[in-house]
DNA sequence: GATGAATGAGGGTTCATTCAT
DNA sequence: GATGAATGAACCCTCATTCAT
């Protein structure tokens, strides 16, 4: 009626964006062994025919997926560091980050995890995983000097790790970051 | 009858352990979700019926295979650690470890990535990471303060992880140790 | 308005006649089961829709398909038989169709074998089939006795079986011929 | 319990025959196109996953049955030339054939086409056929020339296949035979 | 004890066909 | 008229596990 640019028929505009969530929300519950494409048609009520339809093949799936996550983090990565004033500032950002429910959340952790293995067998994956942690340090990099990016993103990411089976306190963590961030 | 057919009672004593090797080899090169039975006992050489007759289930085949992994390669770093004689051995002894091929080496990083997915999804497994966890922060406190072995145990584990995506050179970490070797 | 935009109305005249020969082309390559409307959308460059659109269902387009293959080898094989001057002639044509390129090649044979085990699962199709023999031996007795025809009909069959399994001389098949043809 | 020689439990020795005779009477039925795993598996009774565990793949599953034809055939076929003392037996061997229930019933037809069109996308298939037709023309050669032998064999094919569709007398091939026995 | 045969459940993927535009 | 999106059914095949020997 009106004149969008609307090619041809389509059920829903955002189904592929439905069907993304929703294999990450499998990968984080099942692991990506365990992630099919029936578990995702029930998850999404989406049909299973629909599912191969937009994505040819499992791989290509769950690099969509885990393409959209590395860049959905990233970027709240990038904007809390952004919002940082000074150096001071910048170290609370961190163990926010840490600790804080958006990246740090019991799915995010699983998801990540699913994601390092994933990357080994996936050399496509590795560039996305390459321009994440690019990403990430140049974030570092507003506030602190390259080597102290470089050992911060580490530690963060080993804390995290660490972190889902041993629990530490944010002072501790705070602690760490200051050290570091004298580099 | 008398003592020739002595080795009809145990054909090979060290079989279980064939399994476990070929277990986590098999894990290295097709991952957790890559890894049945029948690899195994393409890999091992072990006839398909023996191996669901040691492990019942392939959970327990994975959970004895994760654990005498995790045995081993905390014996090593604990050996390292041990070895050095005072604290700035101890810091060479750190990033020898990291960029060591029996830590660090290609199959050992594909492990660690599959252990902790795999981890999330198996209770029982946490309590060994938990276990090895402990033991290397017991193994740094031989020449750290607890918190600076929490932190180092973090930055290893943060840099083992991103060196395979990103290089990062001996020096580099070095400094990095001896910062937080300062909490 | 006024006659520009005249060709709407019929985009490609020789459409269905495209999508025919490119079914035809699928069938010789991939046989009856591997032909399904994505191959032959691919191999002729036309939307998957507007396949079904011309042919709803894929028994019709199978039968146009090999119908029009029929005419058009029989077409073939009838003027190879109306082009020679006498019952001499009319021999060696037969042995120029049975090693002829037209009716002969690779992709026609293939065409055949698999026109056979169609039409046996496709009662229309076996109409198809008779109507194609008959004219076949009409042409047959315009130089022959009818059942010369009738065998040479058969021997030409067979012989164009067997020689893409086990090569025969143009001279053999000639002394073959002319030993029906005295029937 | 006797000293029978059986290396392992096994619920039906013959399974792999039963196998081989389903399908191929699936592919008289359906086509080697309409042939899948679960209609043998309906036919025979026997469960899905003991098809794939016998024959791991439907290209071996199907070149086997199709060998197996071909042996059988292939014996019932010399052993009716052998039974013949002279050629005027032979003769009337070649038309009982043709017109015989065993080696020209429908299923017989059928078959022989779906092996055809089989062959030509089946390159191991090629030497079972030639193998099949040397075996024939070796039967035919105990009674006929060579070149006769070529003859009749293209001959037959030729009819069998014509016959389906246009029905022929037996004393029409028996003059056919006749004819070309003199070569 | 050790092991090959056996199998139901479920995997990814392909496809003819339908339908809103 | 023409067409891309959509989908349920069915495909081949793999697998953990059981079981008779």
């Amino acid at each position: 009626m009106t004149n969008e640019n609307r090619k041809t028929w389509q059920q829903d505009p955002h189904r592929k964006a439905h069907i993304l969530r929703a294999t990450l929300d499998s990968i984080a519950l099942n692991g990506v062994a365990g992630t099919t494409y029936r578990k995702i048609a029930e998850i999404s009520g989406i049909p299973l025919g629909s599912l191969t339809y937009h994505f040819s093949s499992m791989q290509e799936l769950l690099l969509e997926a885990f393409s959209s996550l590395a860049r959905e983090v990233s970027a709240h990565f990038t904007a809390a560091l952004r919002g940082a004033g000074n150096q001071q500032e910048a170290r609370h950002a961190i163990v926010e980050i840490i600790f804080g429910a958006v990246t740090s959340g019991e799915k995010t952790s699983q998801l990540s995890y699913e994601l390092y293995s994933f990357s080994c067998r996936t050399p496509v994956m590795k560039s996305v995983m390459a321009e994440w942690m690019h990403n990430s340090r140049q974030a570092l990099e507003l506030h602190f000097s390259p080597l102290a990016a470089v050992a911060l993103d580490a530690l963060i990411e080993g804390v995290m790790l660490h972190r889902s089976v041993i629990p530490v306190t944010r002072e501790e963590v705070h602690k760490m970051v200051a050290q570091l961030a004298m580099l």
